[in-house]
DNA sequence: GCCGTTTTCGGCCCGACTGTTTTCAGTCG
């Protein structure tokens, strides 16, 4: 639980050195801090079972950051990330936040305006001071401000990936409690939108033997305000409990009567759109709706199931990530909910990097963690040349790979396994819309994925045209991210989407949907559009360590939400029909 | 501060863009 924490310090720490200018060090830290962050054991386990030598062993961690890292496990804290921090109280998670904003602005705004938090730096912008701070000027106080704005659009909503472990966790262990009987998440994380508000739990207590239900009550309700993790609670009574997180979202409890469950939890998943033209579908039947179920007079119909709520109002149940109002009540009332592609439906996962391109694992171990997925192939797609920074694969490396592959492919037949490891790439989308890598390379490998990772703020119209002749090149199969947002960071490039699905359908070039948790491009919408286009896609992770590999289910979860069906999805086919899609 | 089939010392991935500047520093990917 710790691994969070220690890595946010110590990136924090490489954020203090980098304002003053120490060479080398804050990289060194900041590679520790990443490499905990995705860690899958406790650095405690570590730490208890082979002490310093343990943490050493962690890639980017050497005796000094292992010995930091034990004074955090011993003391709660790092002194020499509190001297950093005494000297420079800066907020340094919400300032960093804001686009354009560095450690070396940090330092400054601090120094010549004391700005601590967002809160300072947007007052300060606002009346006209950070024009005056040296190497400031009028269009950087502009830009702030424009950042600051696209930030609070986004306020007080959490992305779902990143939450979604602690949510699972605290699911878990409610789950397993001999006082419940039944629980399900609701809200908007049961609709597994791609940013949550705050944490829905709905609980049915048990009833049976000698405990009544007010008493499973009680218990549920202390087992829930004391969970690890919570900040503070907000509330606690008989029927709903509140707490704030550490991570800073909210969790409420509900704890509803057995034959009200359905009607709960349809009433608490939402949406509010969806529910509202609910209710008044029922009003036109002369039905009653509400959370505690669907009532003809005083006489109650339906509540017990979900199913049985929607039935009553002529319509058939369909999945959470359906229910925004979308037009999915109009199926619903005529019988044609679309089978939409299952959490299990998916057979690999064409976008993982691997140590090659300075990823984390080598092709076999991210080929060994797809087989215990139940994959049944994997593709290697790493950058290549034009992105240094990320040790981009120039032709003679991949021709390299290209045999280490094929090695690893031979073994596995030997070893009799259904599995097979593809050979892509991720090549850039050059500013002209050529590719950085030679056809005749590009032509020897399984699949093609192409995206853009430069010069993202380029016109309309060039941009637009920009991609589209990558989707045309005849070695292209897949655009990667194909719209570029980040998720309260980035607003999408601009591109004519609908022009980009026309030639993509022409071409048969086939649009990822990526998973990675502040990305999720295409979105819900956007999936929904490339399906109504006729246009195949591919749900794909972007793994960059074989822990992100997991992240596979925000993807499906997106895919969901834009009704996409199996067979729009070309990787929920085995491989033989897989590789019919590429070029 | 980390790391090692170019090294236990001396390296430490690069290029584009922006806004501030008169030649560059900070930020982003």
């Amino acid at each position: 639980m710790d691994n969070q924490e220690i890595s946010r310090i110590l990136y924090e720490i490489s954020l203090y050195l980098e304002m003053n200018g120490v060479p080398f060090k804050p990289v060194a830290y900041e590679k520790a801090a990443f490499s905990i962050e995705a860690l899958e054991e406790d650095v405690e386990e570590i730490y208890k079972r082979e002490q310093l030598d343990g943490l050493k062993k962690i890639p980017g961690v050497g005796e000094t950051i292992a010995r930091r890292i034990e004074e955090y496990l011993k003391t709660g804290k790092i002194q020499y990330y509190e001297n950093f921090k005494k000297k420079m109280p800066v907020a340094m998670g919400e300032l960093m936040a804001v686009e354009g904003i560095g450690p070396k602005a940090i330092r400054d705004l601090y120094r010549y305006l004391k700005i601590k938090n967002l809160k300072d730096l947007e007052v300060a912008a606002k009346a006209g001071k950070i024009r005056n701070v040296p190497n400031f000027g009028l269009k950087t106080e502009q830009n702030i401000l424009e950042a600051i704005e696209f930030l609070k659009r986004s306020k007080g909503r959490f992305l779902l990936g990143m939450i979604l472990p602690t949510i699972s966790t605290v699911y878990a262990r409610l789950k397993v409690l001999k006082e419940v009987e039944e629980i399900s998440l609701a809200g908007s994380v049961r609709r597994m939108k791609e940013t949550i508000g705050d944490v829905d739990f709905l609980v049915i207590p048990c009833s049976s033997g000698r405990i009544s239900s007010s008493e499973s009550t009680k218990k549920i309700m202390n087992f829930f305000v004391s969970l690890p993790g919570i900040e503070k609670i907000w509330g606690k009574g008989t029927t709903k409990a509140s707490v704030r997180m550490k991570e800073g979202f909210d969790m409420d409890i509900r704890v509803v009567p057995k034959k009200s469950y359905g009607s709960a939890l349809q009433y608490f998943t939402g949406s509010k759109e969806h529910n509202i033209v609910l209710r008044t579908i029922a009003m036109g039947k002369g039905l009653k709706l509400n959370e505690y179920g669907v009532f003809k007079g005083p006489k109650m119909i339906a509540g017990e199931t979900e199913t049985g709520v929607y039935k009553v109002l002529g319509m058939e149940w369909m999945p959470p990530e359906m229910r925004e109002n979308q037009g999915e009540i109009e199926l619903a009332l005529a019988h044609k909910i679309p089978k939409i592609i299952d959490y299990n439906d998916l057979k690999g996962d064409l976008h993982c990097h691997s140590d090659w391109d300075g990823g984390v694992n080598t092709i076999l171990e991210i080929a060994m963690a797809a087989q215990e997925m139940g994959y049944e192939y994997i593709g290697i797609s790493d950058h290549t040349k034009f992105l240094r920074i990320e040790r981009g694969l120039d032709e003679k490396k991949l021709i390299a790979q290209r045999k280490e592959v094929n090695k690893i492919n031979s073994q596995f037949e030997k070893q009799k396994k259904n599995f097979r490891v593809l050979q892509g790439c991720e090549a850039n989308i050059l500013a002209d819309g050529s590719v950085d890598i030679a056809d005749d390379i590009l032509r020897q490998l399984d699949y093609v994925i192409a995206g853009v990772h430069s010069q993202l703020k380029m016109e309309k119209t060039e941009m637009t045209e920009r991609i589209i002749k990558a989707m045309e090149n005849p070695n292209v199969d897949i655009i990667s991210h194909p719209t570029g947002r980040l998720i309260k960071r980035r607003d999408e490039y601009q591109i004519d989407f609908d022009k980009i699905l026309e030639v993509a359908k022409e071409t048969g070039t086939i649009l990822e949907v990526n998973s990675f948790p502040e990305r999720l491009d295409l979105n819900d919408k956007n999936i929904r559009k490339a399906k109504e286009g006729g246009v195949k896609m591919v749900i794909n992770t972007d793994a960059h360590e074989k822990s992100q590999m997991r992240f596979i289910e925000l993807g499906i979860a997106q895919a969901r939400r834009g009704w996409a069906e199996k067979e729009d999805i070309i990787n929920t086919q085995p491989i033989g029909k897989l590789l019919n899609f590429f070029k």
